[in-house]
DNA sequence: TGTCATCCTACGATTTCACTATGATATGGT
DNA sequence: ACCATATCATAGTGAAATCGTAGGATGACA
């Protein structure tokens, strides 16, 4: 599962990626519309800008705005920035490779196997799915009567 | 990623379906060979066996067998009872479902979306790959000098 | 200079994780 | 009956992660 603060970051990146890239959000702003506690998100932000995600401007009219275009920023690359590794185990994950320090043999462990295909199939979504198509999805919030 | 429990039950389970099941294996057994601690393992087996994957048998020659064929023991069964949902968010999970208390509308959100479609690809392996599947992959020690 | 934003450090409460300790209970052999 | 040896149940422990909050420093703009 996802900690909170990965689906928050989830949240507020997709917030992001449907705004006006013109002027840039701020987190009291996507806090609330996104019911995030505001200072946590504030924490979450600066995790985000630390990965490369966004970039920040500070001072008065300050935000935040994406670092890229939504279609560069994959779902992948938000997840492993909050929550670490997609993969269920350290010794098939790509990005955050780690040996299993009581397995035998890495080549013929059967459970490794199998979890290197989930990998597979959870990267090929994660790394494949942009905020630019989460921002198409319709989703967000149902403006009110309008 | 998986809990160092969940790690733990796949390999004792996986030793349960290549060992004769005629004879129950015992948990010292099991620890010493696949280098799990002794009584964090028994923990663990009294897990499984709560969760009708195994059975156990008690007094001197005890030990624990799998409780169906190993065809009919899957990897998502064993994740599910020792880590608890496959899904990244509780809101795609099947069998351990609960809203997110911040979500506007579930059928609108896109990361919902995102997320429903990462968890039909993991349950479509893990759910479909069984013990036994796991046992025939020449994995486990290799026998030394044979 | 004042306002208002991000930034940074630190703290606290709660929960989870990975084990360990202790003893009760069941079973079979002698 | 007794002992060896297995599971079973409950509880506890130390470390780390999680989910935040508090308070103030720093920067940008009018």
């Amino acid at each position: 599962m996802l900690s909170q603060r990965g689906r928050y970051a989830l949240k507020a990146l997709t917030h992001l990626a449907r705004a006006d890239d013109s002027t840039p959000c701020q987190v009291t702003a996507i806090a609330e519309s996104e019911k995030i506690p505001r200072k946590f998100l504030e924490a979450i932000m600066s995790d985000l800008r630390r990965a490369n995600l966004v970039t920040s401007l500070r001072g008065k009219f300050g935000g935040y705005v994406l670092a890229r275009p939504p279609e560069q920023i994959m779902f992948g690359d938000i997840i492993r920035a909050t929550d670490g590794p997609l993969a269920l185990v350290p010794c098939v994950s790509k990005n955050f490779y780690r040996r299993c320090d009581d397995c035998v043999s890495e080549e013929l462990c059967a459970i490794r196997q199998v979890m290197a295909s989930v990998r597979d199939e959870v990267s090929a979504i994660l790394d494949r799915t942009s905020l630019a198509e989460a921002a198409a999805m319709a989703g967000g919030h149902p403006v009110s009567a309008e």
